[in-house]
DNA sequence: CAGAAAATGAGGTACGCACCTCAAAAACGC
DNA sequence: GCGTTTTTGAGGTGCGTACCTCATTTTCTG
């Protein structure tokens, strides 16, 4: 039987009510009696049963997810997995909300984050850019004691507790060595493609690729990267163009979004299994290119494991509980015909773990 | 506020005893009476709080594991992995016992079986191999009302309550891409290595390797495979004697265990980094080989989510719960250097997941 | 050493539920 | 309509903790 608050005050020596206060750090009680009840807590071995706690105190983490309102497949699919994981949470006192805000307006983003302790929130995931004003945000709200987490894309300088996505510099060498694997010996080029929506990751990725390619695949020549600003009409101009024009072009990786405009245009141009084609993120398009053939392979970062990731870790944190690390870190996942997942989740992205 | 018992009680017009009753299936309510009551939850969205129901049950999830007591790292880790999850899991009343069987003897195994219901235990993850003496310890078993869960080799006939553990026929397709890709347009041959500890999942992988083999790479020959019934020196001697007297073989996939010695005879032979080597699981010799580019991918389980997994499902079926399945399903994971993650979790195996 | 202040103890209530007992009410058989 | 069986209600106790009040004891201050 595990002990319990009784046994403690039992063993110190003391009151219940003394052995509540130095648990929960309440005042009025001597250093020396604080100290016999933590050496009883020590030896008998106690540790708090969280889930009685809870109840007693009748908590409940309700927790905002913010991400921008981009109507990009991967937020979507995001924002879903979040919703999915958070329900699924319900049954253990969590309230996740999804809020939206203007993809382009950082002092839009930064009036919600300064008004969400007052409408109760007391934890938040949060996808954006980094900018000054976030970053005065974020810190805003930790300074009131909510933890926040950066979701997908890191903000480092805001000091947020925790960040939950993949390695994006690993996720580019690893796109690497695919690319430079599957391409073979003989030479050729790459086309790069990236959105811009997130700077951070595109970079990342970008510089991961470049080293990979370089040091490696030295008979492959990576071309300067297109931005298509989340723009399908560009994307297509721009990717038939090079193709028709660049003879040599034999591989395509795709940072960013905007995966069903390429891979239309790569069938319409006949090109599907003709060309080495990787990108990022598990959507449905990218999973019936994957069956076709047209798309080569994708790196992903399980959605459904970063919701459920989110949660936990936001939870711990509320709890003043340890991470465990180990489940938490979302890997990078490489995605071939071979080894699609079917998927009983949201029919939107792959998923596995958690919690 | 989510309703409680009392809200069913006022809303059905009866007491709190006979919601009590009908939401625990005791005896002594009219039908007419227990369908009033299913209304007002129904119409109240009424969900038990698991967590309070528990706590006043007092009940914990007595849980056994049940191993082969071979050596092999694989075992090892997942023995590992499997302790840290339970421990992690304490928290939630949980306690995990892990027991081994000697590997060769089925009717031990059986007879460990048949005693754990009297040992107090409440529900059974085993990976064993399938015979029919365990076939019946196992129907007697989930007879009794434990739920069984088979690990890593599923035991379908047995009528396990869940399989937790990759699709093997996948896991061989998706290493006979690899293969295939990589080793590029020119002919060649490739060996094949299995040990035979648990003949369903060698057998799976190998025929998911053969079919994309034959259907995508013609031009690649799969030698017959090469059983090393898990003796290092067997191996090496093999895999040595193959590698001097075939010049064709430009590959080889390792199925089961016993990557050490084979990482050894390679780097031994100075063929480091000039063979295509697959391999199964992601033990600390396959990182570093992987780090020295003596294998070339190893096609993985996250032992970690493994654990937890089998922790979550066992926990729902005891609690008459649903499973998330996309939680529960663990993927084919590619590991390349680019990807390795690095190792928080035990130093034995990579990991991320799940709660 | 008295008085004030601080520390401690005793006890209760609540959280949401499980499980038990005993009495009262309702339904049933004949 | 009687006795019998079945169904229901009322109420209590406990799970492990939080949080509150009020009395009592201990310690400090001058």
């Amino acid at each position: 039987m595990r002990p319990t608050v009784n046994d403690i005050a039992r063993e110190a020596g003391v009151s219940l009510a003394t052995v509540d206060r130095v648990l929960n750090a309440r005042p009025g009680v001597r250093e020396k009696t604080i100290k016999a009840v933590n050496d009883a807590i020590a030896k008998l071995g106690y540790v708090r049963d969280l889930t009685a706690a809870n109840l007693a105190r009748s908590r409940n983490y309700r927790i905002a997810a913010i991400l921008p309102d981009a109507e990009s497949q991967f937020v979507q699919s995001l924002a879903q997995a979040l919703q999915e994981a958070g329900s699924l949470a319900a049954t253990s006192r969590v309230d996740l909300q999804v809020l939206r805000f203007p993809t382009e307006d950082p002092h839009a983003l930064a009036a919600i984050l300064t008004g969400l302790p007052a409408r109760g929130f007391a934890g938040v995931a949060l996808m954006a850019p980094e900018t000054p004003v976030l970053r005065d945000a974020v810190r805003a709200l930790r300074a009131k004691g909510l933890p926040v987490v950066a979701l997908v894309s890191d903000l480092p300088a805001t000091g947020r507790d925790h960040f939950i996505g993949t390695d994006n510099h690993a996720a580019g060498r690893t796109a690497g060595v695919l690319m430079g694997r599957f391409l073979g010996d003989s030479p050729g080029q790459v086309l790069v493609l990236g959105s811009s929506l997130l700077a951070r990751d595109m970079v990342e990725r970008r510089r991961g690729f470049d080293a990979v390619m370089l040091r490696d695949f030295p008979q492959i020549e990576v071309l300067q990267s297109l931005e298509t600003h989340g723009s399908p009409q560009l994307l297509r101009q721009v990717v038939s163009q090079m193709l028709a024009n660049a003879p040599g072009v034999r591989g395509i990786y795709s940072m960013g979004d905007g995966q069903r405009a390429l891979t239309q245009t790569i069938e319409d141009m006949g090109l599907s299994g003709k060309l080495v084609v990787i990108c990022h993120q598990l959507t449905p398009h990218v999973r019936s290119a994957l069956q076709a053939g047209t798309v080569t392979a994708a790196i992903s970062q399980n959605l459904g494991h970063l919701a459920r990731s989110t949660l936990r870790v936001l939870r711990a944190k509320l709890d003043q509980q340890p991470i465990d690390e180990g489940q938490e870190q979302i890997r990078i996942e490489i995605v071939l015909r071979e080894n699609l997942p079917d998927t009983p989740d949201s029919g939107l992205q792959t998923s596995e773990d958690a919690a």
